[in-house]
DNA sequence: GTCTATAAGATGATAGAC
DNA sequence: GTCTATCATCTTATAGAC
C-alpha cells in the first residue's frame, strides 16, 4: 500500500529503464478513462488494451486480473491526493497554534486538491475523479474501495473538524461529512445533467464555481447539524473507536 | 411517458388477467435487484431470467433489449414517487396561502416519499433507490435518465425554493440542489463505508437518523449560498428558460 | 516483457415451434 | 406468451514461443 504496485502476484517493476510511460502505465491511462466512461463491467480488457495500443495479455501479466487493474488504477493517483490534502491540513494546524483553524479552511483543504485536479489537471485526473464517483455510489466497490483509500486521511480531517466545532455530537459529524462525500462526488461525474436542468445557467464542467459553493454550503450544514436546538447537550464524547 | 409501459416497440400489455404479479413483474423484480447490486454493465440478461425464474427470451420478449429493460425498471416506480412529491408540495403551497412555506418543509417534501420507502417500503423499493444513486452518478446515464425522469418535479420544488429564498441568484439555486441530489443519493446507495468510517456509529440503513439531518443540514447550505456575503444584489432575476 | 494462439465459456438477441 | 435452439460474437485468463 506504498507505491501503489504489488497486486496480487508478483509485479515486473519498472525496470525498462529510460521511459517514464511504459506500458503498464499506458494501461492504467486506457483502464482509467474507460472505467471512468462506463464502469467497471461496462468495458472489457480487451476495449483497454485495445485503447492502450498494446497486446491483449499484457493486461493480466502486469496487473493479475481485470479487478487487479481497477484497484490498481484507483491507487495510484491516491498518495498524491492524500499526501497533498494531509500538508494542507497540517500547515493550517501548524499555522493556527493559537487560533485554531475555521470550519471554512478545513473544508477547503480537503476539497481544493480534488477540485483542482480534476479542473485543470489535465484528462488523467478528470477522469480519476469521475470514476471515483461511481466507486463512492457502488455497492459493489464502495464500501472497501473508498474506505481502503481514502479514509484514513479523513479521519484526520473529521478530527480538525470535530475540534472547530467543540460539543458536536459524534453522529451528526460522520453524516455531515457523509453529505460532503455524496455532493462532492457527484459534481464529479460530470453527467451533465446540471446544464440541462437549470437551462444552461450551471455547467457540469465548471468546477471552480462549484468549489465556490461546496464550502460555504457545507460548512453551513455542519453548523447547522452541530447546534441544532432542542439538544440534550452531553459531554465532550470521548470518541471511543472512532479516532482509532 | 404516462403509464410507464412503451418502450420502443410493441408492448405486450397485461392481458394474462388475475395474476397481479406476472412475469413482466417477475423480470422487473429480478432486474431491479440485480442492477442495484452489481450496475447495468455487471448483470447479464440470463442472471436476470435465472433469478426471475422465466425463460431467456423473455425479457427481450417484453422490453425489446437489456437497455430498455433498465429503462421499465427506472420508470416504474417513479410515478408514483413523482406523485406524492407533486402532492406534498402543492399540500404546502395551498395550506400557505398567506404563510409561505418554510425551505425545511420543502426540502422534506421532497426528500421524505424517497426516504421514507427506502427505509420501510420493502427490497424492492430499496433496490430501486440503490440504483437510482448509481445511475445519478453515472456519466453513462445520469444525465439522460435522471432528466427524463425526475427534473419535471424538481423544477417544481426548485420554483418553490425560489420563493422562499427571494433575491437568491439562479446559479447558486441549482448548485445547490446539485449538491442536495448528490448528499441524498449517496445515502441510497447504503456502501456501508460510513459504518466502517464512523467506527459503527452510523448505519448505511439508518434512514431516519440521515433525514433528521439531511433536511436541515441542506437548508442551512442553501441559505448560506443565497444569502453570501460580498453579492451585488440584482433585481429578482426572471428566470428565462429555466421554468419551462 | 511481449506476443500468438487458444482454451472454455458467457453474451445479447432472434427465429420459429407450440 | 412461452419455450427451444441457435447465431455470431465477445469474455477473462493462460500456456508457451520468442
Amino acid at each position: 500500500m506504498t507505491t501503489g504496485g504489488k497486486r496480487g502476484r508478483r509485479t515486473p517493476a519498472r525496470r525498462s529503464g529510460a521511459r517514464s510511460h511504459p506500458t503498464r502505465e499506458r494501461i492504467l491511462d486506457a483502464a482509467e478513462r474507460l472505467f471512468a466512461q462506463r464502469g467497471f463491467h461496462g468495458v472489457s480488457i480487451r476495449d483497454i488494451t485495445g485503447a492502450a495500443d498494446v497486446d491483449v495479455a499484457l493486461a493480466n501479466y502486469h496487473f493479475g486480473s481485470k479487478q487487479g487493474l481497477l484497484e490498481a488504477v484507483f491507487a495510484r493517483r491516491a498518495e498524491e491526493l492524500n499526501g497533498e490534502r494531509l500538508a494542507r491540513l497540517d500547515a493550517l494546524l501548524a499555522a493556527g497554534r493559537r487560533k485554531a483553524p475555521t470550519l471554512e479552511e478545513i473544508i477547503d483543504a480537503f476539497t481544493h486538491p480534488l477540485l483542482d485536479r480534476s479542473a485543470r489537471g489535465g484528462p488523467g485526473w478528470k477522469s480519476y475523479f469521475a470514476l471515483v464517483a461511481e466507486v463512492n455510489n457502488s455497492p459493489e466497490f464502495g464500501g472497501v474501495l473508498m474506505t481502503r483509500t481514502f479514509d484514513q486521511v479523513v479521519q484526520r480531517f473529521i478530527e480538525a473538524i470535530r475540534r472547530a466545532l467543540p460539543g458536536c455530537e459524534e453522529r451528526d459529524l460522520y453524516w455531515a461529512y457523509h453529505f460532503l462525500s455524496g455532493a462532492l462526488t457527484l459534481t464529479f461525474a460530470e453527467t451533465g445533467r446540471i446544464d440541462k436542468l437549470s437551462g444552461g445557467v450551471c455547467r457540469s464542467n465548471d468546477l471552480d464555481s462549484v468549489h465556490e459553493r461546496l464550502v460555504p454550503f457545507c460548512a453551513a450544514g455542519f453548523r447547522a447539524l452541530c447546534v441544532r436546538k432542542g439538544r440534550t447537550r452531553k459531554p465532550p464524547a470521548r470518541r471511543s473507536k472512532a479516532a482509532r
